[in-house]
DNA sequence: CGTGGCATGTAAACGGTTACATGATTTA
DNA sequence: TAAATCATGTAACCGTTTACATGCCACG
């Protein structure tokens, strides 16, 4: 009676493809929401066996050569995905370990919270890289799938955020890197890093 | 054996505050670190209850009219949270359950996903609003606490990123509110939103 | 005195991951 | 035929939240 957002992931995903198997779901969640959701096998594949029971969705095709079990929406199961999008989001306690650790930088030298600030940065670079590249390759085609414009603005705000933490990273960086800038006491021991 | 994130979270705040209840605990989380992170009182009453048997915390001070129950932190726990501030920062599988909404968006009427959009919006406005103040009001008193510097930086991050999602968001909703913008088609039936 | 809120605590449930088991199929 | 990897599945565990229980104190 208790349906998981998993379900909804699986549904969501059987309106935009047809035909899906447990494995096949994993890759499509990690192809196109992978940077804001994750799904792992064990939720998967139980959430098949109930989303059929409950006649949501429907064993399709066994697809021939592959020994996959496919899985098609039913009319039912579009229903139930339709009210779930009309309720309200709810975002879950967040938890953000960077941060954490950043809080609690004076703990630690310097050169520890200066670390993460960088690692983060890496992340957020290659991040920042795939999805420009995503973007470039969906403007390029006509936006012939009526989905395209939703995928668009999940992928804008993911760079859009992604940019500002760049932006942030490469000043804390900077602050956290010239030691304790008292004004009149230019420090005598660091030289200032010109990369 | 195990040390969780809650652990951290405990010894982390007491190197702040020398002497927390699990009520303090759970009110300082909220009021200081509650934006990225969260904490319930099943995971924190345990928790010092195991620091302590452990002895990287130890009960100080029973407060005195208020029957509260203080730990202070050891020179033990001091060193534990230095070894974690030290590794890597670990961030979960991601989760938003507001994109993935949007992702889906295309299945439903655009008011849906528009109603979303602005209820973000307002939630962000809400978060920019308090996070501004809280910055001004750090701003006023000069950095007398060592923590002071990396608490702005948290501060400047959480601000940074609102204001980009925001921009997105308003933006976001004009594309969805402009009906298919078929360029020589003007939208007859939908004059356009001036509040 | 009684009631409402403060403070501590815990059992149970939950959503989810991890680790492992098992065939079947492709590739070398 | 051996090794790799595809595909499905499940049991156990884990961190966490929820809901509830309990006693204490302040205040009307």
């Amino acid at each position: 009676m208790n349906h998981s957002r998993t379900d909804y992931v699986i549904l969501g995903l059987l309106t935009v493809q047809p035909n899906l198997s447990g494995y096949d779901v994993r890759k499509a969640v990690e192809s196109s929401i992978g940077y804001f959701w994750s799904e792992s096998y064990g939720q998967i594949y139980p959430t098949l066996k109930r989303l059929a029971a409950k006649g949501l969705i429907q064993p399709s095709a066994f697809a021939p050569k592959s020994r996959r079990q496919q899985y098609a929406i039913t009319p039912a199961g579009r229903e139930s995905l339709h009210q779930w999008l009309a309720l309200p989001f709810y975002n879950e306690p967040p938890r953000n370990e960077f941060l954490l650790k950043l809080f609690f930088g004076a703990e630690a030298p310097a050169a520890v919270s200066a670390a993460h600030i960088r690692d983060l940065n890496q992340k957020n670079r290659q991040m920042l890289a795939t999805a420009l590249e995503i973007e470039a390759m969906a403007r390029r085609q006509p936006p012939q799938n009526p989905h395209q414009p939703y995928w668009m603005l999940t992928l804008t705000l993911g760079i859009a955020l992604t940019r500002a933490a760049l932006d942030w990273g490469e000043s804390a960086l900077a602050q956290i890197e010239s030691p304790a800038p008292t004004p009149d006491l230019p420090s005598p021991h660091d030289p200032p890093s010109r990369p």
